[in-house]
DNA sequence: CACAATCATACCAATGAAATACCACTTTGG
DNA sequence: CCAAAGTGGTATTTCATTGGTATGATTGTG
């Protein structure tokens, strides 16, 4: 039997006494348990909020104050003028060369960026291993937290040969953007994936606790001639991202 | 299973109002769906944009939405004046498909496997999505767990439908092996990667604390024919594996 | 009474979708 | 070779529905 979602709040309606709760808890957590139970599929678009109010017996506020704390929370997606659906995650090819932002410009979401640090130094051990440079050169850096429609996302860590990009100021939202302009834009790429738990730093800037699951990607980008033009750490907030490659065979 | 694109609209169509969701969003769902069930293959021109309309008494605005978005990921081709078409696979990846057993013996480990479960049943639910199948029908399910050198790795969750393989006890050690001995080494698969953390059961299994992440890993592997042959979800231990895979743009 | 939750209502802004028309390109057939 | 037919590309208008927001009335409780 699949739970609906009247169905579950009549459940947590009565018992009235020894569980007294406010109106909009109870739909809260009726809707709530209505998508956990997988009845309603992520993407799935949710009855209009004024079919909610009549059918329940609410008034409109209150059923806007019960979903809009599950859009807080991550769980719901609003769309003015469309109606409110159940949150995807994130989905990335992994096999695929692009860039974050291109990639969630193409799913219709508004990526934004905020640089934590963005200049210019020597390479570390780490980097000139990474980018084949002789210790000493220097490399444009960036640290950039990552936003979809204002919620962080990812924090990201870049290491550009000066060589290639001298001025860290040339690049604004997107690196692969600034790369093309200037006829260097990768077409291959190294790509190592694993799980970690994030530090304290981490967490607070990607806004979720300490010890909270994410992916960490290491990324080496090489253009035709071999050069490498972009190596890039990161972090993807495990419960927002999910990764996808398609494998060959023979 | 083949699938038709209008019987594949209509299945999503119905469910009325406790199902509602945007018409060009189940449009879109409905072709994806069609060309991963092998259907219409790469290469193969869809109807046009004004025959989908009439047929699905859609308008073509809407037709075109659903297949601007799938054109954006890349699934389909559309020439003007020509067709539209579903995508020549451009990209060749390097990503190799090779079960785990083959994966740790390249890498010079030994490999060893636990089964925690091994029998027959009727499908779950999202196992019939994950595999095309009709609801009651039989798969095998294996349940491992995985060791490199004696330490433990992964927990592996798989399904085959029992129409490839009805004895569970065929299965040794790697499923890839026994698939090969029946000519169904599945040559195309399709991965999703996130990071989650451990559940106090699995943290046991894999001898780690709960809450530690781990990488989840749902495969969905395919036959040239587009039949799904094996689907699996593991949990690898975030400390002990890597994933690596070479990306191509353009 | 004071206060907060809730209701009722009205209006605004954004989106989905339909209907329609016209353009530009490709393919096809005479 | 050329014209007709069919294809995608683009734009416009119209309408219903959706979420976004503000305001004031009503209810229940301490």
């Amino acid at each position: 039997m699949q739970t609906t979602l009247y169905g579950e709040y009549r459940k947590l309606d009565r018992g009235g006494e020894a569980q007294r709760s406010l109106a909009y808890l109870r739909l809260r957590r009726a809707i709530q348990n209505t998508i956990e139970s997988g009845a309603f599929p992520p993407g799935q678009a949710l009855p209009s909020e004024r079919d909610l109010a009549k059918k329940l017996a609410l008034s409109r506020v209150t059923v806007r104050k019960a979903i809009g704390g599950l859009v807080e929370d991550g769980l719901l997606t609003q769309r003015h003028g469309a109606g409110t659906f159940v949150a995807e995650r994130i989905v990335k090819s992994f096999s695929r060369l692009t860039g974050f932002t291109d990639d969630l410009r193409a799913r219709g979401l508004k990526p934004r960026v905020k640089f934590l640090e963005r200049g210019v130094g020597e390479v570390t051990p780490e980097e000139a291993m990474a980018l084949n440079l002789s210790p000493g050169a220097d490399v444009i850096r960036l640290r950039r937290l990552r936003f979809a429609d204002d919620k962080p996302l990812a924090v990201e860590s870049t290491a550009v040969p000066a060589t290639v990009i001298a001025d860290p100021n040339a690049v604004k939202l997107s690196l692969y953007d600034a790369l093309e302009e200037i006829g260097c834009r990768p077409t291959r790429a190294l790509q190592r994936l694993r799980a970690v738990a994030l530090g304290a730093d981490e967490a607070k800037l990607l806004d979720c606790d300490a010890g909270s699951p994410a992916l960490a990607i290491e990324r080496r980008a090489f253009l035709d001639d071999g050069r490498v033009v972009e190596f890039t750490t990161s972090l993807y907030r495990g419960d927002a991202y999910d990764f996808v490659a398609e494998l060959h065979g023979d």
